[in-house]
DNA sequence: ACACGCCCATGACAGTTGTCATCCCGGACC
DNA sequence: GGTCCGGGATGACAACTGTCATGGGCGTGT
């Protein structure tokens, strides 16, 4: 009786190199590989995966958004995120979400199987120096509007720009930007931007 | 009579996945793994390792001057460029280096092993949508300073902090950020920094 | 010797950005 | 009803940024 497991990275490479990992464990099988977000469920339900290990960055659906649809469509299917970026704000959104586990890519190896069987014996699995960092880095204290300025001006956009695909006044663009440059205690909208996207504020 | 492999990515989970996946083949056989570029010729030489599998993003030596070191110490050692990002300057330096062949992570798993083989057998290996690209993707216009100023102006300094890192006037700077602009065709120095990072001229 | 390109710098100018005060509107909460 | 907070906006001001002209020094080719 092995533990079914769904893969999800947009990597065909790593998706393809974790499922020869997997794949070793005598109690594993991976039943499903998918290279986005939107095709997890389908798979899963397909596929009668039991526990989901899902890559954050993808196009398309994110792993976090992934992992909310799992846990809302199918109950009893668990999903562990696994990352490159471990931000302390990644942490909180996943497990929000319902997802079960939470590992960067630099753990150790044999680490994955064993998540993967903490998780589907229903335990939960965090990194745990990343744990401890998210409880003590604190919230996200962007509002809204905070957040849309600042993924907008990630690339260096001028003011204008960003007002004109959010639809705002520069004058307002200006003012969010100020307030999230206090936030962040930098001095420029770039940096700010930076900042909030390396605590996983975006 | 197998294949000696040598291992090289900081992410120990996808590092192990990768050795997963090419220890499944009958011919090829991983003799060393490490996490970083500076490891690498170390390791190859103790080990007698025939190709080396890097990627670029690595803390300290990155995998492209990592593959001109083991050109230069190693004769008859080749290496593989395994890489997230499909920059078209990436390619050309990697093969300037001496690398003999170059990956991107999306390729389908089944293609790392066959272009391992391929390098041991002395030929080169590259992506072909990328190599294509790069052909015509053109050289690297930009100056020594002018890569050094948007190295700096990456992550959205002020040009006084650039300035005061280079050891440069604030005048200069601009000026060299003005013309990186320029050759760019960008508006912003944070653009020019994002456009030129993504074609590989950093 | 000369031209060329890169490095480094200065000064001036217009345009952009960051800050602040101030306003209006609509919920939410006491 | 009053207070607080978020969204949206305007105007003014100082600081910063991007551009351009102009200068000098240094090394490489012809």
């Amino acid at each position: 009786m092995t533990i079914r497991v769904l893969l999800a990275d947009d990597q065909a490479l790593v998706r393809g190199a974790l499922a020869a990992l997997l794949g070793m464990e005598p109690d594993i099988e991976v039943v499903a590989e998918v290279g986005s977000g939107d095709e997890v469920v389908a798979a899963a339900r397909r596929t009668g995966a039991e526990v989901c290990v899902l890559d954050i960055e993808m196009p398309g659906m994110d792993g976090i958004a992934a992992a909310g649809e799992v846990a809302r469509e199918l109950p009893g299917v668990r999903s562990v995120i696994v990352t490159t970026f471990g931000r302390p704000g990644y942490v909180r959104r996943a497990l929000d979400a319902g997802a079960s586990g939470f590992l960067v890519k630099d753990t150790p190896a044999t680490e994955l199987a064993e998540a993967v069987r903490r998780v589907h014996a229903g335990l939960r699995v965090v990194d745990p120096a990343l744990a401890t960092e998210s409880l003590f880095g604190g919230d996200n204290p962007l509002t809204d509007r905070e957040r849309d300025v600042l993924r907008a001006a990630l690339d260096g956009s001028p003011v204008s720009t960003i007002a004109g695909s959010l639809h705002l006044s520069p004058g307002t663009v200006r003012n969010y930007l100020s307030s999230a440059i206090g936030k962040t205690a930098t001095s420029t909208r770039v940096e700010a931007a930076r900042v909030a996207q390396q605590r996983g504020w975006l």
